[in-house]
DNA sequence: ACAGTGTATCAGTAATTAATGATATAGTGA
DNA sequence: TCACTATATCATTAATTACTGATACACTGT
């Protein structure tokens, strides 16, 4: 068991925050705080291709959010720990009350698939 | 007053977590859980160069999760919200507890400048 | 008005990242 | 073994991002 430094902690945790910071990653979050999923419909649930899908979710896995179990052909995620889910809604509130200034500020551009 | 559409929620959520996802931003961060700071302060907090320092700072108040207030030649930072905090200590009991398996993750790339 | 300090912005570059389509792997049942 | 389905990986491309050094702007005191 090493100790490990500040800055690697850091690193750590922007890595973990960087699962979260991708809107087809949060979209496969979302889709799994109801419980686990297995890849199939995790692509069905977010419009994802399953290329794509399947890369987002090598990714969480990669910064330790969600797991993976494997029944027969079925691959099922599951978000990894309640915090997972925890984290999530705090960010709910937060931008509940500032999605205001958020969704003014200058940098911010809608993706263009929206109206 | 408008109303967002869940995709439009979903990207101002992946927004405000990309604050989150850069070790410079998140030293930033950690820096200003104690109170608000000078730019200078930061810089010397963090070892960041100014203008990176001056960057991360606007993408930070780009993302809600700091505030800016000019006093005379300075300029001080501090975090929007006490949740903003709140998230970042989630992130540390998170981590806590997993920490060992997304260290010892393959696609993890600790900095070249630690040992 | 000027010099000095603190902060922000700009242009350029290197590196990282998300997405796609095609292909590969692994499991299932006949 | 074969055909079939589910999932993962690969190669490529386009877009985004972090950083640096130089410069600009804003405020202060003289």
């Amino acid at each position: 068991m090493q100790t490990l430094t500040s800055a690697q902690v850091t690193d750590l945790k922007a890595k973990l925050f960087r699962g979260f910071a991708d809107p087809s990653r949060l979209s496969i979050l979302n889709a799994l705080r109801k419980g686990s999923l297995t890849v199939g419909k995790i692509v069905k649930a977010t419009n994802l291709s399953q290329s794509n899908a399947s890369n987002h979710l090598a990714c969480l896995r990669d910064c330790g959010l969600v797991t993976r179990s494997q029944k027969g052909n079925f691959v099922y995620y599951q978000l990894s720990d309640e915090r997972v889910a925890a984290l999530l809604n705090l960010a709910d509130e937060l931008l509940a009350d500032s999605a205001k200034g958020v969704y003014e500020c200058t940098r911010y551009e809608v993706s263009e698939t929206e109206k």
